[in-house]
RNA sequence: GCGCGAUUAGCUCAGUGGUAGAGCGCUUGCUUCACACGCAAGAAGUCGCAGGUUCGAACCCUGCAUCGCGCACCA
């Protein structure tokens, strides 16, 4: 056994533990063991991605419950991966192209394209990997999978083909939400709404059949009025009687356009007149087909006008179009006012400019299975932690609607369509050379969705199908979770045809969103989330892994701040001098024997804590509850190990009973073993390397990771015996409290002995003497049953007896005011349970413990208020 | 408009019916033989507001406010 450093350094020792834990194939699953299968998939991070926190606190938990389970006894999987990230990848080697060669991936071509993000993905794939094995992640990376694997690839184009035979998949002619920045089509969720500050512009239409008349029409998007194939009104709104069936002067490339009656028209909005441009609003789409109107496109893919009838505005973009379109229309005096408007544009997820609803031809799903994705989840086949999110997901499911999966980028899975003229065949295989395949790709999440088992061969399909938990973002709820139901569900890659066989996980936590300090949401571009990596090399991945875990409430967004992390670190480091303090009294045993008759009462305390602390923990961990967990852990091992136990252990430890020594070594070392597996999950490093530097595994060079959680050490004790020794530790800990308030009161350093003199209360064992007086720094406590104190001499009374503090004599001032304020204290809170005692319905109503525990209160008070009032008359 | 969260000490968060908690920060004292990434003591909170239920409410109910999120609408 080598001597413990006197500091702890991370940097060293978490890398040195992660190689042979790879090494060693500790994280390997087997399909064939006879345990009991844990399993979780890793939510696959873009392949080109670098980690962030996010990651972080998401894979800590992943790994929190994979180490855990391993611990105890099942066999676990966690199978890791990445995405190809279709739009996320193509975007970032576009900008990558621009900025170096200042080409676009046309002026390239799709091949020469496709072979550049090859490049770009060697180049920056894996990183993540790296970066999550630092973290201390115990994946399977034997079985690391990627989306663009070629038997993965197989898979998504025989779902489509699949789907397609179905009737479920369909090729038309749709309103989809087109992204003019990336130049494809979007899925509803992809669109996010933002309010945006704009104008509604009045515009005048004048009317054919009655010239000088005009319908004033209010707007926010003049520049496409060139598209307008119509104006409507409500069919009821007698402003306008008599006036649908004539016509009126488009304003800008003029022509006529029919004035239909629509109910979908809200007479009070604006003037009640609604332009109809059938190709560029969904509303207008179908108010269009009600009446028959043509469709008119204005815009070329970009977003930049397409209307060479209006010359001013042709191949402008549609923001710079819309100024001018106003201005042209003031100019012919059609503009009669214009208004500032705030209203809900939708924005494209990824590129971040306004989504244009376009008219094209994409690839649909009409989702199966949505009314048993519902079931599953409201009959908690599958629950999810916390449970409000199920709501979120069932009113998602219940107003779905089809997906569009067809995208018009480049890098992602090809569409398994063949074209020969008017033919279409959707098959793996090219029908022959005279057909050629649909140029576009699926959504990502079209590929995503099959992640759940698609990942698995067939043989760990059997052993770990369905996974036991998912632990992911509650943003890809919809984008994920709730099509991976779907999917499992409909493809039914389960043991057997049953529901709770084929969902594809039967737990789904959702954890909260991380903000910086202003509670501004993180993310890479906005610069706020700092990188994980340097907070490794500051902290340690076990430091950041617990202080995360620590101040992350379960499935609540929380601030981040680098502080938590160093408490994380500073955990750590407690942690390895707590070690390090055992390790200098001698060898630990690896399998420490309690023998109940022979402890010490702060031995059973700490002990009865441990068990209070397995049962706290066992309870939070089975609602996801990681920063309870973390949290007691961190109580238990500072407060009541570190600070009580060994401080008032050190009496035994010190002295020349060698018995009583080594009952409490063996008591430090039992409960400092079960700590550290219970830690392990959380702090994997420090943990792995105290037990093997301290010597607690039992089997030779044996790895903490697969040694069973501590059990309870005291349930065969005798429960009356067990109070009685609680009972006395109580009274001690509180005395020591009270004696170093004295002390402090009575500015007395910290470095300076001090001498008490205990009158004792009927019962007060002597024999803890030695601990009371080390646990207040005393040179000498004196238990004097006769002891008449002078007038002014600093007391407490303790559920031991009076507490007196020997000082030299000198100004009673700072004594009078102590007490005097005590005295006060002590009235206010006797006022306070008398007066609740006094209350007849209290006394009545209340459990009876609970009025005894008051009356109890209203006694103690009113002992120690008398000896105080007492001693406090004696300085007059 | 509908729904879901949140609101507790300066900050980050615990606390689901019976004496308001932790860490950080702050004040005071301390390099005491595990640890200054530490030890000890202390100050600091009308528990968002208003009603209600209850002997008793931070906690349960109702309403409101503020912040955040989702869905729908948005000419």
């Amino acid at each position: 056994m080598s001597e413990l450093p006197k500091t702890y350094e991370p940097a060293a020792v978490e890398p040195k533990w992660y190689a042979r834990w790879e090494e060693a194939g500790c994280f390997r699953a087997d399909a064939h063991s006879a345990k009991p299968a844990f399993s979780i998939v890793i939510p696959p991070p873009n392949i080109t991605g670098i980690l962030t926190l996010g990651h972080v606190l998401n894979n800590t938990i992943q790994d929190i419950l994979a180490r855990r389970a391993r611990m105890q006894g099942f066999e676990v999987l966690w199978l890791p991966g990445t995405d190809h990230a279709g739009v996320g990848t193509q975007t970032a080697v576009e900008k990558h192209l621009r900025k170096t060669e200042n080409k676009t991936r046309h002026d390239l071509g799709r091949e020469e394209f496709l072979r550049r993000v090859l490049d770009w993905q060697d180049k920056h794939g894996g990183i993540i990997i790296q970066q999550l094995k630092r973290l201390g992640c115990s994946c399977d990376w034997s079985r690391q999978r990627y989306t663009f694997d070629e038997d993965y690839v197989r898979a998504v184009e025989s779902v489509f083909v699949d789907l397609y035979g179905k009737g479920l998949i369909y090729r038309g002619r749709r309103m989809i939400n087109w992204d003019p920045s990336a130049q494809t089509a979007l899925s509803d969720e992809e669109v996010i709404a933002k309010p945006q500050k704009g104008s509604l512009y009045y515009v005048r239409y004048e009317i054919v059949e009655e010239p000088g008349r005009f319908l004033e029409v209010a707007t926010t998007r003049p520049e496409t009025i060139m598209a307008d194939t119509g104006v409507a009104i409500h069919p009821g709104d007698q402003r306008y009687a008599g006036l649908v069936g004539k016509h009126a002067w488009r304003p800008l490339a003029r022509e006529k356009i029919p004035i239909v009656a629509d109910e979908a028209i809200d007479p009070k909005f604006g003037t009640g007149v609604l332009k109809v441009t059938p190709a560029h609003d969904k509303i207008d789409f179908e108010i269009g087909q009600r009446h028959q109107l043509p469709v008119i496109d204005v815009l070329h893919p970009d977003g930049k006008i397409n209307c060479p009838a209006t010359p001013e505005l042709d191949g402008l973009d549609r923001f710079e179009a819309r100024k001018k379109a106003a201005e042209l229309l003031q100019e012919r005096g059609l503009l009669s006012k214009t208004e500032p408007h705030e209203n809900n544009v939708g924005f494209s997820q990824r590129s971040e400019v306004p989504i244009e609803p376009r008219l094209s031809e994409q690839w649909f799903l009409r989702y199966p299975r949505t009314k048993e994705a519902l079931d599953v989840v409201r009959d908690h086949l599958i629950r999810f932690f916390p449970q409000h999110w199920e709501k979120v997901y069932a009113q998602w499911l219940e107003n779905i609607q089809d997906w569009c999966i067809s995208r018009q980028i480049w890098w992602g899975h090809r569409i398994p369509a063949w074209y020969r003229g008017d033919e279409t065949r959707v098959q793996l295989e090219s029908p022959g050379t005279d057909w050629h395949q649909d140029p576009d790709t699926l959504d990502t999440w079209f590929s995503s969705w099959l992640w759940a088992y698609e990942t698995m061969d067939a043989e760990t399909r059997q052993k770990f199908y369905p996974t036991s938990v998912l632990v992911t973002a509650a943003d890809i709820i919809f984008f994920w979770v709730a099509r991976m139901i779907i999917a499992g569900l409909e493809f039914k890659p389960g043991k057997t045809e049953r529901l709770e066989d084929n969902i594809p996980f039967r737990d789904v936590f959702l954890t909260g969103l991380i903000r910086d300090k202003h509670g501004v949401k993180m993310s890479k571009s906005k610069g706020n989330s700092p990188d994980p990596l340097d907070l490794i090399a500051k902290y340690g991945a076990d430091g950041l892994r617990f202080g995360l875990m620590r101040i992350a409430p379960s499935g609540q967004d929380f601030s981040f701040d680098e502080k938590q992390i160093e408490e994380g670190r500073n955990f750590a480091t407690k942690l390895w001098n707590a070690a390090r303090f055992r390790q200098m009294h001698g060898p630990s045993e690896a399998a420490p024997r309690l023998d109940d008759h022979a402890l010490s009462i702060y031995s059973l305390e700490v002990l009865a804590r441990f068990d209070e602390l397995l049962l706290a923990i066992e309870a939070a961990f089975r609602e996801y509850k990681f920063n309870e967990v973390a949290q007691r852990l961190y109580d238990f091992f500072w407060s009541d190990y570190c600070d009580w136990f060994i401080e008032a252990a050190k009496t035994e430890i010190f002295s020349a009973d060698e018995a009583r020594k080594k009952s409490v070594l063996a008591v430090m070392d039992f409960v400092l073993s079960g700590f550290l597996r219970l830690l392990h999950p959380f702090m994997p490093h420090i943990t792995e390397e105290l037990w093997s530097v301290l010597g607690l595994s039992s089997g030779a060079g044996g790895s903490i990771q697969f040694v069973s959680p501590p059990q309870p050490a005291l349930s065969s004790m005798d429960p009356g015996m067990l109070a009685e020794a609680r009972s006395k530790v109580a009274k001690i800990y509180e005395t020591v409290e009270a004696g170093r308030n004295l002390r402090a009161s009575a500015r007395i350093p910290s470095n300076k002995k001090a001498r008490f003199i205990l009158r004792p209360a009927p019962g007060t064992d002597a024999q803890e003497v030695p601990t009371i007086a080390r646990l207040l720094n005393a040179e000498e406590l004196c238990l004097d049953p006769k002891h008449q104190a002078e007038a002014g001499v600093p007391l407490a009374i303790t559920p031991l007896g009076e507490l007196y503090l020997l000082i030299e004599a000198g100004d009673q001032s700072v004594e009078r005011d102590r007490l005097d304020k005590e005295i006060a204290r002590l009235e206010g809170e006797l006022r306070t349970v008398a007066a609740k005692l006094s209350n007849a319905s209290f006394v009545d109503r209340a459990p009876a413990a609970v009025v005894q525990e008051h009356r109890q209160r209203k006694t103690d008070f009113s002992e120690q208020l008398a000896q105080l009032r007492k001693a406090r008359a004696a300085m007059d």
